[in-house]
RNA sequence: UGGGGUGUCGCCAAGUUGGUAAGGCACAAGGUUUUGAUCCUUGCAUGCGUUGGUUCGAGUCCAGCCACCCCAGCCA
C-alpha cells in the first residue's frame, strides 16, 4: 500500500502474521470451543460524543474490530450519548469520519445509547415494580454524606422505602419534567454498606432538563452509564463487552443490573432473534488503557489543549488524537501496526514513543517517496560550471522500488545545500562539506569546497565550490568522497513552508504528581515553522496528504488543510533515524 | 485503616494442564549502501516484585510481605 493511497484496508498485524495472543482472544476461544455464544462474537466500540478520538481509542478500536473480524463477528459503532451537556454532533462526526480512516467498518447503522431510551426507562418501571430501584430525594450533597467513605460504609437514604407506588409515581412525574435538576433520583436498592462504593445504591437516573443532540427535548431524565451501558450491550446481543481496567469496579453493577431485570424482556427488547433459550447475558472484560510517554491522553486534558488555545485545534499535528495524527502524516496502517505491537493486557504501562515513530518510519520507509528538501537554504556556485548550462538529472524515486518510477531534477551553476551541511571547522569524523573537502551532492557530480563567503557579521552565506564533470554516476579514481548531502537547483526550487513538529511535552510523563500542572511542562520547541525552504521541483504539484521522504531528514506529508497552490505547505511526520545525531551529541 | 487490580530485560509483551524464560521497541557491535536512512548479521533476563513453602523440578501451585494503579460525579 502507497503511503499516497488513502483507501484504507487493515490487513495484517504488524509482521503481517496473525495477531498477536493475548488474555482477552483466550477467552473468547474458550467461549466459542465451550459454544457459550453458539459461535458468535459481537462486540461494539462504544465513544461518548465529547471529544475526538486519540490514539488510546484506536487501541480499543483495533481490539473490538479486529477481535470481531477474526472470528468472523461484528462490531457495532454505539454513542454512548447519556450525558447531553457535554455532548455534540460535530463529536459524533469526527469519531465517524476518524473509524473509518482507521480503515474500519462498523455493522450495520450507527447506534445510540439514546434510541433506548424508551426501552431504557421500560426496565426502570421493571426496576421499581419488583423493589429493585426506588426515587431518592436526598439532595446530590446529602447523597453524598449518606454514600460513606471509602473505609466506613454508608447509610440508607431515607427514602429507600417508599412504596412501589410513590416510586412509580414520582418516577412518572420525574419523566414528565415537573422537578428540577437534582430534585430526584432513581437509585438502584443494592446495599448502603457495600465495600464497592459502585454498590452503594448508585443513581441510575437524574433530572437534567438539557436539550439532547439526538432527542432534542423529549427527555428531562437522562439514565447514567452504569445503567445504560450494560442494557444497550444486552440489547445489542453484545457477546464481549471490552472496556479499561477503571471500570472493574462497575463490573458487579452490571452484571446486578442485567440479573436483576427479566431476561425474557430483555431478550424481547433486544436485536436477537435466536430462540429465548440462546440468548446470553453480554460479559465485561477490562483491559489497560493505552499511556505514551511525552504525551497526555485524557479528554479532559486534550480539550484543554484545544480550548485554551495551546494547540491550533482537535487535528493540531502534535495532538495524539486520530485526526492530530492524520495531518501529522501518520497512516492508518501504521497505527494499527502500532496498536498491534503495544498488545493487550490488564497491567497498566507506558508505552515509548519510540515505538509509535517506530511504526510509521516502517510504513513510509517502504511507502514514500524520495525528493530532496533544503530546510535551511545555503547557497553554493560551481565556478567551473557553465553560466547558462543546465542538466536534467533522473533519479529514482525509491532506491529499492523501481515500480515507483524516476523523476527529473535540473541541475545548474547555482545551487542550495543545507547549512548544517557545511561547516568551517568540521569535527571529527565529519562526512559533509567543508573547505577543501569533496562531497557528493546526492544523484549529481562530487563537489569540493574552494572558498567560503561571509558577510560582515561573519556569517557564511555563500560557498564557491568546484566540480568534477568525471563523478556523474561514476565514483572518482583514487580517492573515496566520504559523505553524500543533498541539494536543489536555486533557479528551479519551488519555495515552500515546513513546519517541524516535536514532542509537545519535554517532559516524560507530564501527569507525574510532581509536576503542579501538565501544561508547565508543554515544550515551546514543539512546532517550528520554517518559511523559505526549497523543494525540488518534481513536487510542484502533490496531492495533499501525500508523503514524501525528503532524504537524509526525515518523512513529511503535505498539509491537508493549509496547502495550496500559492503556498506549500509541509508537515515533518518524524524524522529518519539519526546515529550521527547520537554520535555528535 | 475498605474494596478491586497489577507486578516477566530500559519500554511494551508472550509464557496451554508445573519440566527448565517468545517476539517487538530501544540500545550496542559488525557488514552492505551515491540517504551517517533502509537492509543484513550478532549481542542484550542462570532469572520472572520479595521471602518462605510444596515438588525430582515453579515465572507457572501455596502462604506471608512489599510496591504501584483504580474507586467516595445525580461524568463516561
Amino acid at each position: 500500500m502507497s503511503a499516497n493511497d488513502k483507501s484504507n484496508t487493515p490487513t495484517t498485524a504488524a509482521s503481517g502474521s496473525a495477531p498477536a495472543s493475548n488474555f482477552i482472544r483466550h477467552i473468547i476461544e474458550q467461549d466459542l470451543q465451550s459454544g457459550k455464544h453458539n459461535g458468535r462474537v459481537q462486540t461494539r466500540f462504544p465513544p461518548e460524543p465529547n471529544g475526538y478520538l486519540h490514539i488510546g481509542h484506536a487501541k480499543s478500536i483495533c481490539l473490538n474490530f479486529g477481535v470481531a473480524q477474526s472470528h468472523h463477528g461484528q462490531c457495532n459503532l454505539r454513542f454512548d450519548d447519556t450525558n447531553p451537556a457535554k455532548e455534540s454532533q460535530e463529536f459524533i462526526n469526527s469519531i465517524k469520519a476518524d473509524i473509518e480512516w482507521l480503515g474500519f467498518h462498523w455493522d450495520g447503522e450507527v447506534r445510540f445509547a439514546s434510541s433506548y431510551f424508551d426501552a431504557l426507562h421500560g426496565f426502570a418501571v421493571q426496576l421499581i415494580n419488583s423493589g429493585k430501584a426506588y426515587v431518592c430525594s436526598l439532595s446530590p450533597d446529602e447523597a453524598r454524606e449518606y454514600r460513606g467513605t471509602l473505609t466506613s460504609p454508608g447509610k440508607d437514604s431515607p427514602f429507600r422505602e417508599r412504596s412501589i407506588e410513590e416510586n412509580l409515581d414520582l418516577f412518572a412525574r420525574m419523566r414528565g419534567g415537573e422537578f428540577p435538576d437534582g430534585a430526584h433520583s432513581l437509585r438502584a436498592k443494592i446495599d448502603m454498606a457495600a465495600p464497592n462504593i459502585n454498590l452503594r445504591d448508585p443513581v441510575l437516573y437524574r433530572i437534567r432538563h438539557v436539550e439532547h443532540h439526538q432527542t432534542g427535548n423529549k427527555w428531562p431524565i437522562y439514565p447514567m452509564y452504569d445503567y445504560a451501558h450494560c442494557i444497550s450491550d444486552a440489547m445489542e446481543c453484545i457477546t464481549h463487552s471490552l472496556c479499561t481496567l477503571e471500570f472493574e469496579d462497575h463490573r458487579p453493577l452490571y452484571e446486578w443490573i442485567l440479573q436483576s431485570l427479566d431476561i425474557e424482556t430483555l431478550h424481547a427488547a433486544s436485536d436477537s432473534t435466536a430462540p429465548a433459550a440462546e440468548y446470553v447475558l453480554p460479559r465485561q472484560i477490562e483491559f489497560a488503557r493505552l499511556n505514551i510517554n511525552y504525551t497526555v491522553m485524557s479528554k479532559r486534558k486534550l480539550k484543554e489543549l484545544v480550548t485554551e488555545g495551546y494547540v491550533s485545534g482537535w487535528d493540531d499535528p502534535r495532538m495524539p488524537t486520530i485526526s492530530g495524527l492524520r495531518r501529522r502524516g501518520y497512516t492508518a496502517e501504521s497505527i494499527r501496526n502500532f496498536c498491534e505491537r503495544a498488545g493487550v493486557a490488564r497491567s497498566a504501562g507506558v508505552v515509548e514513543v519510540a515505538m509509535l515513530e517506530h511504526s510509521i518510519r516502517e510504513d513510509l520507509d517502504a511507502a514514500a517517496p524520495r525528493a530532496m528538501c533544503v530546510l535551511r537554504p545555503l547557497k553554493v556556485t560551481l565556478t567551473n560550471y557553465p553560466e547558462d548550462k543546465t542538466e536534467t538529472l533522473v533519479l529514482p524515486s525509491h532506491p529499492k522500488s523501481e515500480e515507483m518510477g524516476t523523476r527529473e531534477i535540473p541541475f545548474a551553476k547555482e545551487l542550495y545545500i543545507d547549512a548544517s551541511d557545511f561547516e568551517q571547522i568540521p569535527p571529527p569524523k565529519y562526512k559533509r562539506l567543508s573547505p577543501g573537502v569533496e562531497v557528493r551532492l546526492r544523484g549529481g557530480y562530487v563537489i569540493r569546497c574552494d572558498e567560503v563567503v561571509k558577510d560582515a557579521s561573519g556569517t557564511v552565506v555563500e560557498l564557491l565550490c568546484s566540480y568534477d564533470p568525471e563523478t556523474l554516476g561514476v565514483n572518482p579514481q583514487g580517492r573515496k568522497v566520504a559523505g553524500v548531502i543533498h541539494w536543489v537547483p536555486a533557479k528551479q526550487a519551488l519555495d515552500v513552508e515546513v513546519r517541524i513538529y516535536d514532542r509537545l511535552f519535554n517532559k516524560e510523563n507530564p501527569d507525574d504528581k510532581n509536576i503542579a500542572d501538565y501544561k508547565e511542562c508543554l515544550n515551546p520547541e514543539s512546532l517550528v515553522i520554517l518559511q523559505g525552504c526549497k523543494v525540488e521541483p518534481s513536487l510542484a504539484d502533490a496531492a495533499p496528504e501525500s508523503s514524501f521522504q525528503f532524504e537524509r531528514e526525515g518523512y513529511f506529508c503535505i498539509d491537508r488543510f493549509d496547502s495550496n497552490a500559492e503556498r506549500i505547505v509541509f508537515n515533518r511526520t518524524v524524522t529518519l533515524r539519526d546515529s550521527w545525531a547520537k554520535m555528535s551529541s
